[in-house]
DNA sequence: ACCTGAACACCGTTCAAGT
DNA sequence: ACCTGAACACCGTTCAAGT
């Protein structure tokens, strides 16, 4: 008795409305019975447009991906548009905290191709030299896609916005509580959780790596 | 008809038979019917020594982490044991690649302050100033576990040790074969992917970022 | 106190049958 | 060609019943 689509389905159809689950109720909402009612349709009519479930996320994904790379411009100097490279992918996990976890479990994603280009197109164009130009390129995508994700993932854990201050506190008070003789380091760390930022310290690790790349030059 | 366990359950003993299966089969591998197989009992008394399975996975992790901790001694130059840590957590989750995964998932797990502890401390002995040494050590803490979760990523994806070349020569194949006016750099890449070695990559980064540290002092 | 295993409420995926 | 939805083979978790 359920009413029948009127348009067709497709391919970008069903990723579109993936990605809404997605984004409103996290990987858990992601099911083919949310799906079919959202699209009203069958479980086989979803199946005909992709291979599986995987296949899927790795649509939605390769979609972020796409919008974050074809929105950045070229023009600025390398050092500044690395760094908008950076924070365009970490805003966008940020805001789709399931590309993080997607993209660190299918790194070679032809998405990632445009990410390496442009990384290491800028990297270039700052003198890296050869030999070390691709091990730097690497790193630098490893180390933008593994904060983020793991940025991710705490947005996740604390879902609601209160959550937030009131879990880091814990974690600082536990922190503070520790005996100085074992963990002076974390014991200091504790002091700063509450007021740190982690959007401006991911883009100090981004610092730090490319003043580390600035001395192979 | 089943026998009953002579010895007593408990959470040791479970997580220790959840790591076997964890480490054959990969997560999926990680079922509580498997469980309740190899450990001859029932669901219920599993459930009386854990939570539930994210509580499993957590536990699990936490062993395998503390393994690496407490293997680390000390004496080493600051310099040689930030990479001696960040190897041996390197090759821990290649080992283990679902510890990478879990890691990333839970970034907040009590295991990781041995992590931040010992990685803060030797950043310190390398004169790294106050301001920066929170900065830097967790921008590296995030950079040796991103990397790592990724590589165990895609460990996992190349199954089969025959597979792993042949899968690299087809990206690198796929690579050479890309528009060179739109892809210079991922096809300079496509030659060297197939030489390049993970873990000297790795060390590559952390090399790189030690390098930026130091321009910090 | 500790353990057993049937039962429940979910999954992803398939496939004969419809239009 | 494209779609429907019952059915299948799994999950994690619960809980009354046993020792």
């Amino acid at each position: 008795m359920t009413k029948r689509r009127a348009d067709g389905l497709s391919k970008a159809v069903i990723v579109k409305a993936a990605t809404g689950l997605l984004d409103e109720g996290g990987e858990a909402a992601l099911t083919f019975r949310a799906l079919t009612t959202r699209l009203s349709t069958g479980y086989g009519a979803i199946y005909h447009h992709i291979a599986n479930k995987s296949d899927l996320l790795a649509a939605a994904t390769d979609d972020i991906v796409e919008d974050v790379m074809t929105g950045v411009v070229g023009a600025a100097e390398p050092r500044e548009a690395l760094r908008t490279v950076a924070l365009r992918l970490f805003d966008a996990i940020d805001a789709h905290p399931w590309v993080g976890a997607q993209l660190s479990r299918e790194p070679w994603r032809p998405a990632l191709l445009e990410v390496y280009e442009r990384i290491g197109g800028l990297l270039d164009a700052l003198d890296v030299p050869g030999e070390a130009l691709f091990d730097a390129a690497g790193a630098l995508v490893n180390y933008v896609l593994g904060v983020a994700g793991q940025n991710a993932a705490n947005a996740r854990l604390l879902a609601g916005d209160a959550d937030r201050s009131a879990f880091l506190s814990g974690v600082a008070a536990r922190w503070a509580g520790l005996d100085p003789a074992r963990y002076p380091f974390v014991r200091k760390a504790a002091a700063r959780l509450a007021e740190h930022d982690d959007r401006e310290q991911f883009l100090a690790g981004v610092d730090i790596f490319l003043a580390g790349v600035a001395t192979l030059r």
